[in-house]
DNA sequence: ACCTGAACACCGTTCAAGT
DNA sequence: ACCTGAACACCGTTCAAGT
C-alpha cells in the first residue's frame, strides 16, 4: 500500500471506531468520511462494505474471543468455561450497538465480510456445549446455533435503552435454561 | 371528518397494511402514500409518525391479546395460561417484521402512540405472572418488564431469517427457563 | 495508484400554495 | 378542511475526472 493509503486507512480506522462508538453500527458512512477529512470514495476503496468496515474494526476481538474459547476449554470446568464464554460474547458484542443485527445476518450470508468470524464463534460455542453436553453439564436439545441465536438475543436486549438494565440478569435466567441442574 | 378525507385514510390504511406486511415495519411511508395514491402530506395528516399508523394498524391487534390474557386468566391454570399468552404475545409481534424495535422504544417514550398498549401488555403480562407465581409456577425473581424483554427477544429472533427456524424451539427453552419444575 | 466529489436514487419531515 | 408536492437535509453507492 502507497504511504498515503496507508495514512488514509489508519485514520479512516480511528475515526470509525470513535463514530460507530458514539453513534452505532448503523451510523453514516458519509459522516465517517467527511470527519476523517477524506473523501466518500477513499472509505469506499479502503472498505467496499459497511460489513468490511466492522470486520477489521473486529478482527483483535473476534481472535480474542476464540483464544479464550480455547483456553477455558482447557483451563476451566465444562459448565463454567460455557457460561464464562457466553458472558464474554455478550459483551463483545456490545462493541458497537446495534452490530448483532449485521451478524446475524452474516452468518447465513457467505458474501458478508462478517461471514468467517461469525462461523468461527459458533464453531467454538459449539465446542464448549457439546463438552458442557458430555459433562451433563447442558441440556442435550441445544446445538450451536440455538446458542448463537440466544447470545444474539441478549446482546440485542442490552442494546435496547429500556431492557439494558435487565440484561444481566436476564442472561442469567437464559443460561440457567441452558444449563442442567 | 369529511367524506374525502375517510376516504383517504380508510384507504391508507388498507395500503399501508400490505406494505408494511410485504416489507416490514421499517417500510417506506412514501413508497405507501405513493401506492396509496395520496400525498405524502396527507399520509402525515392522518398519520403524524409511523408509531401512529402502526398503533391504528395494530389496535385490534392489542385488544385481542388484553381480552385474551382476561380469558386465559379466568379459564387456565396459572401455568398454562402464561405459557400460552406469552406465545400469543410472540406470534403478535410478527405481524410486521420489526415492529418489536419500535414496541421496546415506545415502552419508554409516553409520547410515543404505541406507549399505551405496550404499558398495557406488559401490565396483562405481569398479572399472569403473579398468578403463576403465587401458584409456585414461574420463579419468584423476574418481573413484568424481565418478561416484556424476553418476549421482545424471542420476537426479535423470529424475525432474523437465519434464526426464525429456531424461534419456537427456544420459545420453549426460554419459557421453561422463567416456569418452575 | 489513489483520491475526490458530483451524480443518482432514495429517505423522513415540513410547509406554502392550492381547492 | 383538506390535499398536494416541492423543498430541505439527509442517506448509500457508483464512477468520471483529476493527481
Amino acid at each position: 500500500m502507497r504511504a498515503d493509503a496507508r495514512k488514509n486507512y489508519d485514520h479512516l480506522l480511528v475515526v470509525a471506531r470513535a463514530v460507530l462508538t458514539e453513534q452505532g453500527a448503523d451510523a453514516s458512512l458519509r459522516d465517517i468520511a467527511r470527519r476523517a477529512g477524506v473523501g466518500l470514495g477513499t472509505l469506499y476503496r479502503h472498505f467496499p462494505t459497511r460489513e468490511a468496515l466492522l470486520e477489521t474494526l473486529l478482527r483483535e476481538s473476534f481472535d480474542a474471543l476464540a483464544v479464550q474459547a480455547a483456553e477455558l476449554e482447557a483451563s476451566s470446568p465444562p459448565r463454567e468455561a460455557l457460561v464464562s464464554w457466553l458472558r464474554d460474547c455478550v459483551a463483545f458484542a456490545h462493541a458497537y450497538r446495534g452490530v448483532t443485527e449485521l451478524m446475524v445476518a452474516a452468518i447465513e450470508d457467505p458474501e458478508s465480510a462478517l461471514h468467517g468470524s461469525c462461523v468461527s464463534m459458533r464453531a467454538a460455542g459449539t465446542r464448549l456445549l457439546a463438552r458442557a453436553q458430555d459433562d451433563g453439564a447442558a441440556r442435550p436439545d441445544v446445538d450451536g446455533t440455538d446458542l448463537f441465536a440466544l447470545v444474539a438475543a441478549l446482546a440485542w436486549l442490552g442494546d435496547q435503552p429500556g431492557l439494558a438494565p435487565r440484561a444481566a440478569h436476564l442472561f442469567d435466567v437464559v443460561t440457567g435454561a441452558v444449563l442442567t441442574g
